[in-house]
DNA sequence: TTGTAGGCGTTATCAT
DNA sequence: ATGATAACGCCTACAA
């Protein structure tokens, strides 16, 4: 069944050259003569030999690939990332093996093991669960002792150490800007949900509640809910609720959908009864009716200045990086707001 | 920066014994004293060493790696059944090296040829995409190729070929049954809607049409219709059309929502004067309002199939297996139907 | 410009 | 049960 591999010994023996000629012309030396590279590509293409590369990772310790880390890929946000990161890494002749850690310390600590046993010349985490909430710093260490080995960039969170690279939105502007756009108008009861605790979930709630306080209304715990990300199990814990409000602040379209379905339940008026800001400008977002406003994270943006400020410390060993880089939101103004 | 690796040497020497005997304590062989794999062990633990997977992969020529190939991550089907189908390889100790390819034949086949230099141990590719539309079968060469060298899946396609197992839904039976039962709560003008001539789409479409036949209804090319896979075009593309149809089968289910905000454009009743079917039991499927009556094609059921049937063709070099899988899909029932 | 030879870290086949 | 040693296929000084 298996076809049997050609090696460099054998191309160099039809090409009647030296080993190590052949691998100066995979490698594409200046130190060739024109005549002796025509001749060893002719046979190269016509047996359609590939170095092997373990044989050359051996030696370089290298593959040319980097490691993707996703809590998990079934998200869109996940997904979205994973595409133009590995799309823009192909552009620069990098491969990408991809692993979903979970959201569990553990989950993630055996995938960077994993991972960096790989030897993949970089790991990018993507998604601020990697961030941890802030409280425990230790939760990040295996990350700083990752990066002692490659290079580490995060999308989407927070890490300090040496040789890791943060790429995060300004979420708590975004959202800032997106509750005070909501008080102008009128709403003073605005409920904040979110489903996590994580590094841009406590972003988020922090532009929120500034943009209260800026104004002189107050911050009420009981505005601010934590919710289970599923759209019907945010609908159905609305219904139970009993706080009032006349607005909603998501952390992520999905919970936003949510709210959505609940005033259609209790059949509010949307916006005028009822006005919901989203996150991430999802597919979901447009699904919905009336389709939702939302904060539009500018992943692709994301993804690509990360992948550009990797290559940069990977091939030029570039190290006077700047450690955090912040890209702007936007918000896409649609049917849930009055704006 | 760079930690330095230790290998089998070091540990030989620090636990005084041979490469051989650190290697077989490495690879559990049951050749070695329980003395000595203690002590060996032991040392091992403390100062935490990986075998080298480069090396590990020339001799034995794997890595325990599988490729997994679609057409784009930035998908929700996609994005799921990589999720599952990596989740079910990693409790068999594979991981997965993973390649969006387009849709265009020239990059599939360089990512497969991309897949094959890593050495993986097989190929998975996901989607219909890469069954070809049927009528060009040397489009799929590259893939009866590739399987020269290593067992190659394709989920939710089918392509004939040795050392290729495919795992397909039951498409035909699946619409064959819902536009049946349109069909019986009294619409006669079904719309079909599709973005792709795909195997999966073909299949569909053929569901679609052998149950009007068969209930002698005429199947009119202008109620077949080929629409661009986003919400908003679909809307417009309908908008503009003058055929009129009381009902709608989508071939996934943003072309569905697509063909709900052309009934609440219209304001059309649903499901009263439009019904309408999807595809796929997506979460936009719930994210609409009415929520979307729709397939669901049990994403997770063929993924775990096809890792398992995977697995014993690896394992136990088993070729006699079914080339041919095929899983049952059901009708979720939500607001957008009568039934 | 080209060739020779040593090394990369394992695994596996021999002896012992 | 353990150890020595030859592959595995490539890269790269160093020699010619």
């Amino acid at each position: 069944m298996k076809k049997d591999v050609i090696n460099i010994y054998d191309i160099a023996e039809m090409a009647k050259v030296s080993i190590a000629t052949v691998s100066r012309v995979v490698n594409g030396s200046d130190k060739v003569s024109e005549k002796t590279r025509k001749k060893v590509m002719a046979v190269i293409e016509e047996v359609g030999y590939t170095p092997n590369v373990f044989a050359q990772g051996l030696g370089l310790n290298t593959m040319h690939t980097v490691g993707i880390l996703v809590p998990t890929i079934s998200d869109i946000y996940m997904s979205n990332a994973v595409y133009y990161l590995q799309e823009k890494l192909r552009t620069y002749g990098y491969d990408c093996i991809l692993g979903c850690s979970g959201f569990e310390l553990e989950g993630k600590q055996r995938h960077v093991n994993m991972l960096l046993s790989k030897h993949v010349d970089a790991l990018i985490l993507v998604g601020s669960t990697y961030a941890g909430n802030g409280e425990h710093v230790q939760d990040t260490d295996y990350i700083r002792e990752a990066a002692q080995n490659v290079p580490v960039c995060v999308v989407n969170g927070n890490v300090l150490g040496e040789n890791i690279y943060c790429t995060v939105n300004d979420d708590v502007k975004a959202v800032y800007d997106a509750t005070s756009k909501l008080i102008e108008y009128g709403h003073e009861r605005i409920l904040y949900l979110t489903d996590s605790q994580s590094y841009s979930a406590i972003k988020k709630r922090k532009g929120y509640e500034q943009a209260l306080e800026d104004r002189d209304i107050p911050v009420r715990p009981e505005l601010e809910m934590h919710v289970v990300n599923h759209m019907h199990a945010v609908r159905d814990q609305l219904l139970e609720c009993k706080v009032a409000f006349d607005a909603v602040v998501a952390s992520n379209d999905e919970i936003a959908v949510g709210a959505l379905k609940y005033a259609f339940k209790k059949e509010l008026l949307v916006p005028e009864q009822l006005s919901i800001v989203g996150y991430n400008n999802s597919s979901v977002a447009i699904a919905c009716e009336p389709e939702l406003t939302s904060i539009d994270n500018h992943v692709v943006d994301m993804c690509y200045r990360t992948v550009e400020r990797l290559i940069s410390v990977i091939e030029n060993k570039e190290t006077d990086l700047e450690h955090k880089v912040v890209i702007a939101c936007d918000l896409i103004s649609r049917g849930t707001t009055e704006f």
